[in-house]
DNA sequence: AGCACGCCGACT
DNA sequence: GTCGGCGTGCTC
C-alpha cells in the first residue's frame, strides 16, 4: 500500500500536488494542515497537507517524496481546511495560493510556529537612588525608570513598543549603565480569563434585546445583522458578547475595515479586559503579524482585532466572530485571490458551528435582503445611547448659485454661525489633493498622465502633479506642454484647494486637513483627532477618512460639498455607496445636547433617492434601492462573476475574454447573461490596456458551474498566456 | 508565478 | 563566434 500525500503548493495552478511521504517518515506526523517541504519543479515550496490517500492520477513513477514534514502539530485544524477548500472552490482560485492566504509570511518561508518568549526589560540597581543620579541629566532615561519600577518582574517587550516615545535608545543607555537588562521571566504572570471591567454605564434596551439575542445562539451557528445608527452603542454589544464568549472559556475575532480604526477599538477592549488582546492587520511587522497569528492558533489570547487578511486566522477554540461595518468594501481584497472577508466570515461561522455579528449603520443591500431571505437574524438598535438626537438634512440647491472655491453662499453662512457659536464645522470633499486637474486657459491642454487614462492631480502643498492611479508624479510646470502659454489653472476641487479657500474666509479660525495626505506620516491622525478632540481646530476638512469610525462630539455641522457625482455614476452600486457615505459622514455630528446639522450641496435636489434618504434616512433609502435592484435585475437579486485581463499589448486582452465570451455563449446556459467584454473604466493604466467580461444570473449554481466548466479550457487557451486574467466572484466594484 | 529550453539579432 | 531577447512548456 502505497500512501500519497496531496499537497497545496503555493503556486497559481488549480490543483493539489501528489508526493510521496519523505524518506523515513514517522507517519505519526502525516496529519492535514501541517506544513510540507518538496521540490516542485527545480524549486524548494512549502505546502500545507490538504489529505492523505493511496491513489493518485499521476503515473507512480513521476511521483517525487516529499523532502520533510515541518510540523509536529497541524498548523490549521480539518476545519481551517475545510473553509479554505470551498473558499477555493467558490472564488475559483488556485488551492495553493488561497492556503497560503491563511499563512502568514513567515510560516509560509518555513519558520518554526513556536511563540518565542518576550522579551522583558527589568531593573537590574538594588539602589534606585544610584540611578536616580546616574540619570539626572537623561530625562527619557529617568521616566523609562519609573516605568520599570512600576512594573517590578519587567516590561514586556510588546508594551514598550507602543510608547510614543524613544524607549530604546533610553533602554540601551540604562543597560549600557547596568541598570537595566533584558531577560525572559515569565515569573508572576498573571492570567486571568475571567477579569472583566464592568460598564461603566447602563445598557438601553435596544442594546440588552441585540445582546440577549445572540448569547442564546451562542454553540451553534446563526447570523445576525446588527444594524445600529451611529451613536447607538454597537460597541458596547461586541464588548458586552466578548466577555460572553470569554467567560465561557472560547475566542473571538473580530474585524475591522482599517487598520486606522484598531488603535481605538483596541483601547477600549484593552481597557475593558484585563486578558491580551492580539492584533492582527498589515501596518505590523512580519514578526509581529506572526505572533498575533500564533497566539490565537495556540489559545495564548482570548481576543483577535484585526483587518480582512486575519479571517484566515486559526482559532483553537472558537466562541464568535463580530464584523463591524460590514458595508465596507475594503473587506473585498481586489487583486490576487479576491475574497470577502465578510461572507468568508459568514461561512467560517457557519462551518464552526458558532454565531457571527456583522454590524453596521448602513448596511449594504446584499446584507439586508440576507435578512429578507432569512439567512440573517436583523437586530436594532434604534436609538442614539444617551437620548442624541438624530442630525437634521438641508439640500441645497447650487445651481445659478456663484460658488467661491465649490463652497455656496449658503454653506458659507452655516460655516460662519457654527463659528460663532464656538462650535466646529466639518466638510467632506472627495479628492485628495489641490485640485483634479491642472489645464491651460490659452489652449485647453490639459495635464494626463502618461500610463494611464487619467488626468493628473495638482498638489499645492509641495507643487507637484500626481497621478492617484499609478503613483507616477512631476513637479509642477510653469508653462503650457501644448502652446508655451504661461496661464495654467487647477481645475476642480481637493482637500487642499477647500482648506485653503476656508483660510481665506475665515482667517481667524483654525483649519485641519484629514487625508491620505495628511496623515502619511506615524502619529500625525492621532495628532490630528487629539486636536480636534481637545477644541484646537474649528473647521475639519476631509476626505473619506472622515466618515471611519471616528466621532467628533463638537461638530455640529456636517458640509458635503458635492453629491451629485455619486449620484449619477456608471457603477450600479454608487447609489449605495453615497447613501452610505452621506448617512456615515453625518453620524459624525453632534452629541447628546447638540443638534447636528447635515448641509448636502446638489445640483438635483430632486433626486429620488437622495430625497427619501434624507426623509426616511437608510432604511428608507435601502428599500428604495433595492426595488431599483430588483427591477432591474441587478445584484443582490442576481449574482455576478467578473473576468478581468489586462496587458501591455493593446488588442491581447480583447481577444482574450472574445474567447471566454465565445466559449460562454456556446454552452447557451439557460438563465445567464453574458456581457461584453467591454474596455474597464479606466481602460488604461499605469500602461497596461484593461478589459472585462461580465457573467450574470438569477441562479450562483450557474454561474459556478460554468465558469468551472470553462476553467480548464481557458487555462490552455493561446490567448490565457499573453494576458493577466483573473476572475472576481461578486465583484464589488466594476473596476 | 518561476524557471527552463529554444531559436534568432547586436556585441565583448 | 557568443549574450540575451521573450515565446512556450512544465511543475506531482
Amino acid at each position: 500500500m502505497t500512501m500519497i500525500l496531496k499537497i497545496a503548493v503555493p503556486v497559481p495552478l488549480r490543483r493539489l500536488f501528489d508526493y510521496l511521504p519523505p524518506p523515513a517518515c514517522d507517519f505519526g506526523r502525516l496529519r492535514c494542515g501541517v506544513r510540507v517541504e518538496v521540490p516542485f519543479g527545480r524549486r524548494r515550496k512549502i505546502g500545507i497537507l490538504m489529505a492523505v490517500s493511496e491513489e493518485s492520477d499521476i503515473d507512480p513513477g513521476r511521483l517525487k517524496a516529499a523532502w520533510a514534514i515541518l510540523d509536529d502539530t497541524p498548523l490549521l485544524t480539518a476545519e481551517d481546511l475545510r473553509l479554505l477548500s470551498w473558499a477555493s472552490q467558490y472564488y475559483h482560485h488556485p488551492i495553493g495560493e488561497v492556503v497560503a492566504a491563511a499563512l502568514t509570511v513567515l510560516l509560509r518561508k518555513g519558520s518554526a510556529a513556536e511563540l518565542a518568549d518576550e522579551r522583558f526589560l527589568r531593573l537590574v540597581a538594588d539602589d534606585l537612588s544610584v540611578a536616580e543620579q546616574a540619570c539626572k541629566r537623561a530625562p527619557r532615561q529617568a521616566a523609562l525608570i519609573e516605568l520599570l519600577r512600576a512594573h517590578p518582574n519587567g516590561v514586556p517587550h510588546s508594551l514598550l513598543k507602543e510608547l510614543d516615545w524613544d524607549w530604546r535608545g533610553a533602554a540601551d543607555g540604562l543597560i549600557r549603565k547596568g541598570l537595566a537588562c533584558w531577560c525572559e521571566c515569565p515569573a508572576g504572570q498573571e492570567r486571568d480569563d475571567s477579569a472583566f471591567v464592568p460598564p461603566p454605564f447602563q445598557l438601553n434596551a435596544d442594546q440588552q434585546h441585540a445582546i440577549e439575542s445572540v448569547r442564546g445562539a451562542m454553540g451553534a451557528y446563526a447570523a445576525f445583522l446588527l444594524e445600529g445608527v451611529t451613536g447607538s452603542g454597537k460597541t458596547e454589544v461586541y464588548l458586552q458578547l466578548t466577555q460572553e464568549v470569554l467567560a465561557r472559556g472560547k475566542q473571538i475575532m473580530i474585524l475591522l475595515p482599517e487598520i486606522n480604526l484598531t488603535p481605538q477599538l483596541q483601547a477600549r477592549f484593552r481597557s475593558r479586559f484585563s486578558v491580551p488582546v492580539a492584533i492582527f492587520h498589515s501596518g505590523l511587522t512580519e514578526t509581529e503579524r506572526c505572533r498575533a497569528w500564533l497566539r490565537m492558533q495556540q489559545g495564548e489570547v482570548g481576543i483577535l482585532l484585526g483587518t480582512r487578511s486575519a479571517v484566515f486566522t486559526p482559532m483553537k477554540s472558537p466562541g464568535m466572530i463580530i464584523l463591524d461595518e460590514e458595508h465596507d468594501t475594503s473587506f473585498k481584497q481586489q487583486d490576487g485571490f479576491r475574497f470577502s472577508a465578510r461572507d468568508v466570515a459568514v461561512m467560517r461561522a457557519r462551518l464552526l458551528n458558532i454565531p457571527v455579528l456583522l454590524g453596521s449603520a448602513t448596511p449594504s443591500l446584499e446584507s439586508l435582503f440576507n435578512v429578507s431571505q432569512g439567512r440573517y437574524r436583523h437586530l436594532r438598535l434604534a436609538r442614539r445611547a444617551g437620548g442624541a438626537v438624530q442630525p437634521v438634512f438641508r439640500l441645497l440647491d447650487i445651481r445659478g448659485h456663484r460658488l467661491r472655491e465649490g463652497l455656496s453662499p449658503a454653506l458659507i453662512a452655516y460655516i460662519s454661525d457654527t463659528l460663532s457659536r464656538g462650535e466646529q464645522a466639518l466638510l467632506f470633499v472627495n479628492r485628495r489633493g489641490f485640485a483634479p486637474t491642472l489645464i491651460c486657459h490659452d489652449c485647453g491642454w490639459v495635464a494626463r498622465c502618461r500610463r494611464c487614462d487619467a488626468n493628473l492631480v495638482v498638489h499645492a502643498g509641495d507643487g507637484r502633479l500626481r497621478c492617484h492611479h499609478c503613483g507616477f508624479e512631476q513637479s509642477l510646470p510653469g508653462v503650457c506642454a501644448g502652446c508655451s502659454s504661461e496661464d495654467l489653472r487647477p481645475l476642480g476641487l481637493g482637500t487642499e484647494r477647500v482648506e485653503k479657500a476656508l483660510a481665506e474666509l475665515f482667517p481667524d479660525a483654525r483649519v485641519a486637513r484629514i487625508d491620505r495626505d495628511s496623515t502619511r506620516r506615524k502619529g500625525r491622525l492621532e495628532a490630528i483627532l487629539n486636536d480636534i478632540r481637545d477644541g484646537r481646530v474649528d473647521i475639519l476638512v476631509g476626505t473619506q477618512m472622515l466618515a471611519k469610525g471616528h466621532h467628533f462630539p463638537q461638530v455640529t455641522l456636517v458640509g458635503i460639498t458635492d453629491v451629485d457625482a455619486g449620484l449619477y455614476s456608471t457603477d450600479f452600486r454608487s447609489e449605495e455607496r453615497t447613501a452610505q457615505l452621506i448617512t456615515q459622514v453625518a453620524g459624525r455630528a453632534g452629541r447628546e445636547d447638540r443638534m447636528g446639522t447635515v448641509v448636502l450641496q446638489t445640483r438635483h435636489p430632486g433626486h429620488p433617492l437622495l430625497q427619501v434618504l434624507i426623509r426616511d434616512g437608510y432604511s428608507g433609502f435601502a428599500k428604495a434601492c433595492s426595488e431599483e435592484r430588483r427591477a432591474a435585475h441587478l445584484p443582490p437579486f442576481s449574482y455576478q462573476a467578473l473576468w478581468r485581463a489586462e496587458a501591455s499589448d493593446a488588442e491581447a486582452p480583447m481577444r482574450f475574454l472574445e474567447r471566454v465570451a465565445g466559449l460562454a455563449r456556446a454552452r447557451s446556459v439557460a438563465d445567464l447573461a453574458v456581457l461584453g467584454p467591454v474596455p474597464a473604466p479606466m481602460a488604461r493604466r499605469a500602461g497596461r490596456r484593461r478589459y472585462q467580461l461580465l457573467f450574470q444570473s438569477s441562479k450562483r449554481k450557474v454561474l459556478h458551474e460554468l465558469i468551472e466548466a470553462l476553467l480548464p479550457v481557458i487555462s490552455e487557451l493561446a490567448e490565457a498566456r499573453r494576458v493577466r486574467w483573473s476572475i472576481d466572484v461578486d465583484p464589488v466594484d466594476l473596476y
